[in-house]
RNA sequence: GGGCGGUUAGCUCAGCUGGUAGAGCGCCUGCUUUACACGCAGGUGGCCGGGGGUUCGAGUCCCUCACCGCCCACCA
């Protein structure tokens, strides 16, 4: 063994060892119990991020504990094929060619794309494998899979079929660079200096004017009305009459609505339900029409010819001379605002009414509520199963169209009358009126609308396939909390409404790992770590534990202190390891444990186990991590090597033979957290190492923290070595300290510490004693809280008369 | 503005159903020759954010205030 552990090399001969020897495959006709993990498919032009990493630790914890418990685990990997995201990445490397993908075309473009895919896509599944995770990489999906594809458009003819979907006009969020519709969270808002101008509208009937602020006046152009807060009295006796708009004076009207801010500006609000999202509000709230000015490229079109192909910002300075000249123009001032920008290109959105395929959720959410709300599906921590329930209660309609040219694109075919006909392939005519000409709906759907299936389209739905029968439903997902209305609520209703069944029991939301000093980790701040970082100068098993041990709040900060933790954790295993194996030659007899250290660390390792079914099973990794650390350090290594090592040496058999059987189980606890380190030393054990014990638990059973019957024979040991003049400590449950006094009498305390002790005692008498002179606390406090207080009296006063105090 | 979470040792954080505080790192002291100085033994260090309440008893439950943060929505 080499004296020093060294886990760049043992981790890369064990991933691939692992992977050419198939264990992580998973059989449909395996008939073991399935234990099915949902993960989130990167996008397929990602590289690995702290996230990943994060869940990629977790995850493979549980699914290496239930491997290792005889289960027939699926554990699959996959991308997504992320539209909007892939798509801006191949843009932009078209534009360092000097191309658009307006001039390649949209089947170049996806060629390209395709391209580009294989030649770049995919470096995180290498990462995956460094992390350590044990996925079947051999059922590696993605979402623009054919088979993947055919799912997808399957579930959109169904909800057609059901009557969910619909088509309308709305606002969106509309970059320009890309003429796309974007989602709310593909935008960023940065910190914009503008220009605020207050601009008056002159009343139609008669003398005075209403003046209203706005940053944007080009889209005076598409006013429909001037708004006012209902009870703003300023404004009260103009509610129902009527302004003209400037330079196209337009009479509108003047209404009142609550979604007005009274304190803003002047408090009166120009109404632009094409160009603004809350004027859009409005507008549909009064029934305004709903015009626009601006084009799909940012440009003006030709509503108002004297600004038609103009930018918004010559638009706008025509405004401001006309409104100059008239003197509307009452005030413009310097105004910092956020402004919401494209997070891909960072051009200014600009909120366009376009016309959008839609889904109704109404009732497509309920059964996904009631599998919430009765808990067969949970979310962990409980704080996000109610925001899940909350959420999904106040879901709005689905805008599922993208009008953009990568990802699934719709199967809607229109004839030139505009029926659509929704199917999942080419129909030969229209549905409505029989035409043969038929042209695709050019959008393509949103790239959530194909996450929603993953649980199911990975393992071959829409088709009853051996896979989809076996395992699905599946166990756990998990993900991060932003994701939970995007992805997690959508897989649940999607499941209930194509599988008829939930797509797994548990989601576990992990924690937001933030930079080190307690802001988001992103890019533009540069606070972002990269996981291949610790992985490389500490290993992937260091990385892995560091990680859970910091998984446990919401948000926590990223921290290298536990990552190197678990750095000392391996190479403390790594040390302990080569003690017993250095120490062991030939073949060993089986032998009886005999002594009260090795049943104690049988029994500890016994418990730690439990101790860990429990934690993980709560998925609670603070408080395994935990447990393995003080096991391996506390336990295993400072107490139990430490005293069997004089018996190592003398090549005790008994000493050994359960040396090597506790080394073994050690590993097999540390293996879900650690699975190199564990298993490149597990490689070197002697075969089958448990083995040569042949009753782990002779009839003289001494479990010490779990069998109060035993405490009682350790504490008459123990007042065997008192007798003798050996000071011990009997704690309530203070094993260790018990075990030391037990096997290691020449660390017998001295006079001093003696000294300090009875002090101790006394004071720990003193306040039992108080307690229970206490009438109220006798009265009131539960029997058995009083029955414990009597029971820790008599022991401190019997240790304490043994002490001679 | 809405939702959620945090505030415990110098730092990063544990503290499960209430019984007067823990870990790792750091710091201090002492230990280097048959696993490990990437180590061992021991030690220093805390009115558990402020205030109020419930209780015999509150870091733990309730109310309130103050900061800090995350997510979502955002004022034309």
């Amino acid at each position: 063994m080499e004296t020093r552990y060294d886990p760049g090399a043992v981790e890369a001969r064990w991933q691939e060892a692992w992977e050419a020897e198939g264990l992580y495959a998973a059989h449909a006709d395996d008939p073991r119990e399935t234990y099915v993990v949902a993960f989130p498919p990167p996008n397929v032009t990602g590289e690995l991020h702290l996230g990943h990493a994060l869940q990629l630790a977790l995850a493979d914890t549980l699914v290496r504990w239930r491997r290792m418990q005889d289960y027939n685990v699926l554990f699959q990997p996959g991308y997504d094929h992320a539209g909007i995201s892939t798509q801006s990445v191949v843009e932009k490397a078209l534009e360092r060619d000097g191309l658009s993908r307006h001039e390649l075309g949209r089947a170049a473009f996806e060629e390209r794309v395709w391209e580009w895919l294989r030649l770049y896509g995919g470096t995180i599944m290498t990462q995956f494998r460094r992390m350590g995770a044990s996925m079947d990489y051999r059922r590696e999906r993605f979402t623009m899979d054919d088979a993947y594809v055919r799912a997808v458009l399957q579930f959109f003819v169904h909800l057609w079929n059901k009557g969910y979907l619909y088509r309308d006009n709305r606002i969106v969020n509309w970059c320009p660079y890309h003429e796309s519709a974007l989602s709310d969270l593909e935008l960023d808002h940065v910190d914009t200096d503008d220009e605020l101008f207050s601009i008056r509208y002159p009343l139609a009937d008669g003398d005075g004017h209403i003046t209203i602020a706005t940053v944007r006046p080009a889209t005076i152009l598409a006013d429909v009305a001037v708004a006012v807060h209902p009870d703003d009295d300023r404004y009260r006796d103009l509610v129902g009459r009527e302004a003209v708009v400037p330079f196209v004076e337009r009479r509108v009207p003047i209404i009142a609505d609550e979604r007005v801010e009274p304190e803003f500006g002047t408090g009166a609000l120009k109404v632009t339900p094409g160009h603004d999202p809350v004027d859009f509000e409005i507008g549909r709230a009064h029934g305004l029409p709903e015009p626009m000015v601006v084009r799909g490229d940012g440009r003006m079109n030709d509503v108002v010819p004297e600004v038609a192909g103009r930018t918004q910002e010559e638009a706008g300075d025509l405004v401001l001379a006309w409104c100059e000249e008239r003197g509307l123009l009452e005030k413009r001032e310097p105004y910092r605002h956020t402004v919401a920008v494209c997070e891909r290109c960072a051009s200014r959105i600009e909120p366009l009414i376009s016309l959008q395929w839609w889904c109704r959720m109404d009732e497509l959410k309920e059964p996904a509520l009631a599998v919430l709300r009765s808990s067969d599906v949970r979310y962990h921590p409980p704080s996000q199963h109610r925001f899940a329930i909350g959420s999904l209660e106040n879901a709005p309609d689905w805008n599922i169209s993208r009008q953009i040219w990568w990802g699934h694109q719709l199967p809607v075919w229109y004839c030139p009358d505009g029926h659509p006909t929704v199917a999942p392939w080419e129909p030969d005519a229209c549905a409505e009126c029989g035409s043969g000409e038929l042209e695709r709906d050019p959008d393509v759907l949103d790239t959530w609308f194909s996450s929603a299936l993953w649980p199911f389209a990975t393992l071959g739905w829409p088709d009853d396939t051996p896979d989809l029968r076996r395992y699905y439903p599946g166990d756990f997902n998990i993900t991060a909390r932003e994701i939970i209305r995007l992805w997690e609520n959508r897989m649940i209703f999607s499941g209930l409404e194509l599988v008829g069944d939930i797509p797994f029991r548990d989601v576990i939301i992990h924690s937001t790992v933030l930079a080190v000093d307690g802001r988001r980790m992103s890019k533009s701040l540069g606070t972002g770590i990269d996981p291949l970082e610790p992985i490389d100068e500490y290993g992937a098993d260091a990385t892995r534990y560091g990680l859970q041990k910091i998984s446990s709040t919401q948000d926590v900060r990223f921290s290298y202190g536990a990552i190197e933790e678990g750095r000392k954790l391996a190479i403390k295993l790594w040390n302990v390891a080569r003690l017993i194996l250095q120490n062991t030659e030939g073949v060993l007899p089986a032998l009886e444990p005999r002594d009260l250290e090795e049943r104690w660390i049988l029994a500890r390792l016994d418990d730690a186990r439990a101790e860990l079914e429990d934690a993980w099973g709560r998925f609670d990794f603070s408080e395994s991590t935990a447990t393995l650390y003080h096991l391996t350090f506390d336990d295993f290594c400072d107490w139990y090597a430490e005293a069997i090592k004089p018996r190592l040496y003398d090549r005790d058999g008994a000493a050994i033979a359960t040396a090597l059987a506790a080394l073994e189980e050690l590993l097999a606890l540390l293996h879900p957290v650690m699975p190199h380190v564990t298993e490149e030393i597990w490689s070197q054990l002697p075969d089958r190492a448990s083995r040569l014990i042949v009753s782990p638990w002779p009839e003289e059973d001494v479990r010490f923290s779990a069998d109060a019957g035993a405490l009682d024979r350790v504490q008459e040991a123990a007042q065997i070595f008192r007798r003798s003049g050996v000071q011990v400590e009997l704690g309530s449950d203070d094993e260790r300290r018990i075990f030391a006094a037990v096997v290691r009498p020449e660390r017998a305390q001295s006079d001093g510490d003696r000294g300090a002790e009875i002090e101790r005692l006394r004071k720990e008498v003193a306040r039992a004693e108080g307690m229970l002179a206490n009438e109220r606390f006798v009265a009131n406090a539960p029997t058995d809280v009083v029955a414990a207080e009597r029971e820790k009296l008599e022991r401190y006063r019997s240790e304490l008369a043994a002490l001679g105090g």
